[in-house]
DNA sequence: TTGAAAGCGGTACCAG
DNA sequence: CTGGTACCGCTTTCAA
């Protein structure tokens, strides 16, 4: 089924069958209907592949995450799909369950698909990489890494902000021994946001921390808390990455046959829609996933014909949620 | 960018440069390493549209699901992306939201990017869309309808018999006022699923059922679930479609001041990971999610060069797991 | 082992 | 308004 077919049936050349299906210019009505019809009995379906190849434009973004299982990733994924159907684009979504080397592989395919827009919303992105997508041709969108050229924006987030907010909540309850979950990906010795935890507790007298880290899932979660009890050290608090993994942390606290607030305090990261949901309801901080979708649409989708604006930076200012998971130290 | 570029630069012909990328027929070794430098060289990536175009065959698949937030769909997706990669394909998704018109979107989307197999598994499978999927040349695999076929299977999955299961349990507890939860594409009323519920409660003595309906999400659930308390009904138990309204649900149930399961019982389906983590861990139903993605993608995946089996039916059994949600009617 | 050229299925410009 | 046709970038015979 190809424009030639329906062309023969309809007694037109292919050129007007592509008028047609692409109502630009103006087509005489009985011969449109004559197509129309052709390309119904014939259940004649464009090939994509072809269109963008001769037009020259693919009119998709490129979306790639970490995790997509993790609601955080989800819900900006969420955000920037709806608006880009909004605008006629469509969008390609890619996991890397945080491997660098599936991230090359997804950044590969979305290149090769020839997408107009692209926002690798990872924390496993190494500068190699992000220099190779410095030097393509279409904007281009980072999460908390990169600097803002022509064709580049970067939202960062605050997280030093939000963790020292988290920790002065705790300390303030009179936590002193605390434990910290991560996620694998953050298992390198210099992880930026495990710094940031180290340097709100050094600041503070007496406070103490040990950190774990699993997958980014709630048996990550559970897993963590579990190796952090096992070890001995006598913590009152555990901070967490996200929302996800605090929610396992509660679990392992539950079968620990401990509880949350009054024996262990537990606070999350990202303020997904199960931090309320969960029981006891999650102290964490709240990230605007929703805003960030927004200021990468604004950044990727060029209003048809207008050029895409210039790349910059956005900083976002999470804010601390105070819910039920929170309490005075024991 | 493009093939004939890094053609010039390497003094060959662009069928050449083609034969070292894919790695067919053989190359003089010297020639093999100029092109892979001229590659390098200009950061060249393949076409990938051209490719399909050209090569008659994309070595992508297509699935589509009503609601990816849902960890029941994401898992399903999971596994069948996981096998896809390993059999060198790659996999499109696409999400419905339930809406029929969306779903036929996503249908005409996958076709037009020439997918090699395609899989449905959405709850809004109507008639029409089915008709049009079976005249085409590719594998189809459909969730719960269709009828199987040279090129299409059916994976079904045994609905009124876990309900029935889930009702003995609760009517054993001595349950007789039982509140079911739905999602707004049961809204139809001759839904499938909502009258396995109703069967199942009319072959019971003395059994009263009353049902509320709402978005598939924690929040839908916990609607669902305020609505039903409103109603007047002194509802005993909460059968919930699935594992995430149900732990919408119990949110609800402790929202007002009740508790589970002295109170009220709530049971979910599908057993996905956070029916173990909320508190308390749910009584559920086992779909096993993974089986059928394997399933699936045996369906869909032809063997390099193997043709694709001839389509069949294949038939799920869910088993009832017990946890904390459930127990004695008060 | 390599090159030339004919498609693959569209789009878009130029004539008529 | 409609048709003819030159690409878009790659794969794949067919010859050399």
């Amino acid at each position: 089924m190809n424009l030639q077919q329906v062309a023969r049936r309809a007694k037109v050349s292919t050129a007007t069958v592509s008028r047609v299906i692409n109502n630009a210019s103006v087509v005489r009505n009985a011969t449109r209907t004559r197509v129309l019809r052709a390309i119904e009995e014939l259940k004649y379906h464009p090939n994509l592949q072809a269109r963008s190849l001769a037009g020259g434009k693919s009119n998709t973004i490129g979306v790639i995450v970490s995790n997509l299982e993790n609601p955080f990733f989800f819900d900006i994924y969420k955000t920037i799909a709806a608006l880009a159907h909004e605008h006629g684009y469509e969008v390609l979504i890619a996991n890397t369950d945080y491997r660098p080397e599936q991230l090359a592989a997804s950044l590969r395919l979305m290149i090769g698909r020839r997408v107009d827009g692209l926002a690798p919303i990872v924390s496993e992105m190494e500068p190699p990489l992000i220099a190779e997508l410095v030097g393509l041709r279409i904007p281009v969108v980072f999460y908390d890494v990169g600097t803002p050229s022509e064709t580049i924006s970067s939202i960062r987030v605050n997280y030093a902000g939000a963790v020292e907010r988290v920790v002065e909540h705790l300390y303030g309850f009179g936590h002193r021994r605390i434990g910290f979950i991560g996620h694998h990906s953050m298992l390198g010795p210099l992880n930026e946001r495990m710094k940031t935890v180290l340097d709100a507790v050094s600041r503070r007298p007496g406070l103490e921390v040990r950190t774990a880290a699993d997958e980014d899932t709630l048996e990550g979660g559970r897993r963590s808390a579990h190796a952090l009890f096992a070890s001995g050290f006598d913590l009152t608090a555990l901070v967490c990455v996200n929302d996800l993994t605090a929610v396992g942390a509660m679990r392992a606290v539950r079968e620990l046959g401990r509880c949350v607030p009054t024996d262990i305090s537990v606070t999350g990261f990202d303020n997904v829609k199960l931090a309320e949901f969960c029981y006891p309801a999650l102290t964490t901080v709240d990230i605007p996933r929703q805003r960030i979708g927004q200021i990468m649409c604004a950044q990727l989708l060029s209003a048809r014909g207008t050029p895409p604006p210039p790349g910059k930076e956005v900083l976002i200012e999470p804010t601390l949620v105070v819910r039920a998971s929170t309490g005075p130290a024991r």
